[in-house]
DNA sequence: GACCTCCTGTACCAAATGGTACAGCTAGGA
DNA sequence: TCCTAGCTGTACCATTTGGTACAGGAGGTC
């Protein structure tokens, strides 16, 4: 589980998994190096500080982010086969312990903490603009396709939250899949 | 601001405002009795310690989201006219510091942080169950009824997420109006 | 007055924290 | 061989932390 020290990348890598799986919360340094088979010593070195390592981990949060963006627009065809496995992939167990680090740095964010604070910017927009795409060319009306987008992203969003807290898989597709539903019927028959 | 100590439910209400004006992240016993006009030697006279102190504030959270809930629940009468109602209630700007704070919390909770797991106790039950009884009267049929209330649970929670991340309340209303709008869509004709 | 309970200020503590100073290591280029 | 650059361990530092000991004070009851 520690994989021992050296390179900043595999550091910064470790020290994000560390606190994905224990939470960023109150973990000092000290406890953080321990886990990583380094000491506190060098994380100073390699990321100057407490607040510099922290903002680091948001850094890789926000390229997670954007590259779990990029793997889940990749094919755009239907719109609904797409939330459809949009939702299989984000609902996968091996991402929780990544989602419940994005929420605990979200609502650090929210209060205002200055190193979580990056986290914010385009945390709505870049997955909103990303979804307008194929809503587009299914033949939505731009401004009904940005407000789709962005209630598609917030139900993706709560039910991961539902899920993080309840585990309850079954009922949480079930939701997903009434939202599906809604949307199917209020689309023009083919 | 501080309005001086004395009484461990005024020191409890002012901890919750400041903690939720501030974040719960940093803060250390002193800084918060200081803000409250207090030493931190009361703080631990009547909570015990700063993890007492943390899951008193716990407890009035989730208080306050019975609260919210009973005071939303109250007239159940037609369910899109009563989402309308519940989401302007929710998205109104008084309410911000404490979902910002809810949020906070939910976050530590999901990292296991023990203070804050109790505020997941019925975070999404409590509410669904809520939520079926009024859909279940305008005639969807139980099953369904409770997928479509973790559906608007979820709707709720990640727009309000959305919206205290960007401010943007017209943004976020609209995708809340698209959501009625599709669930209007979906139901029989009357 | 004596007593008791609830509250509060002062002073203190051991432990842990983030950060630094400094010396030494290894590797590679000249 | 010497030198430089990047890395790492040891030891240390001042400060802050949560928590405690103790000595009162305010107010009520007998």
């Amino acid at each position: 589980m520690t994989e021992a020290g050296g390179g900043k990348e595999r550091l910064l890598r470790a020290a994000v998994e560390y606190v994905a799986a224990n939470g960023v919360g109150e973990r000092s340094l000290r406890q953080i190096a321990a886990a990583l088979g380094t000491s506190h010593r060098m994380l100073i070195y390699h990321f100057g500080s407490k607040e510099g390592l922290f903002v680091e981990v948001v850094r890789a949060m926000e390229e997670r982010q954007r590259e779990l963006l990029a793997e889940l627009t990749a094919a755009e065809d239907d719109p609904i086969d797409a939330a459809r496995r949009f939702w299989a992939r984000l609902a996968d167990p091996a991402l929780w312990p990544h989602e419940r680090l994005f929420f605990e740095l979200y609502g650090r964010a929210l209060q205002g903490d200055p190193a979580a604070l990056p986290l914010l910017d385009g945390i709505v927009d870049t997955w909103v603009t990303a979804l307008v795409g194929p809503l587009e060319k299914a033949g939505t009306a731009p401004d009904a396709a940005r407000a789709q987008a962005r209630l598609g992203l917030a139900v993706a969003r709560g039910l991961l939250l539902d899920l993080l807290a309840t585990g309850d898989r079954a009922g949480v597709d079930a939701a997903m899949e009434e939202f599906t539903r809604m949307y199917a019927a209020t689309l023009p028959p083919r």
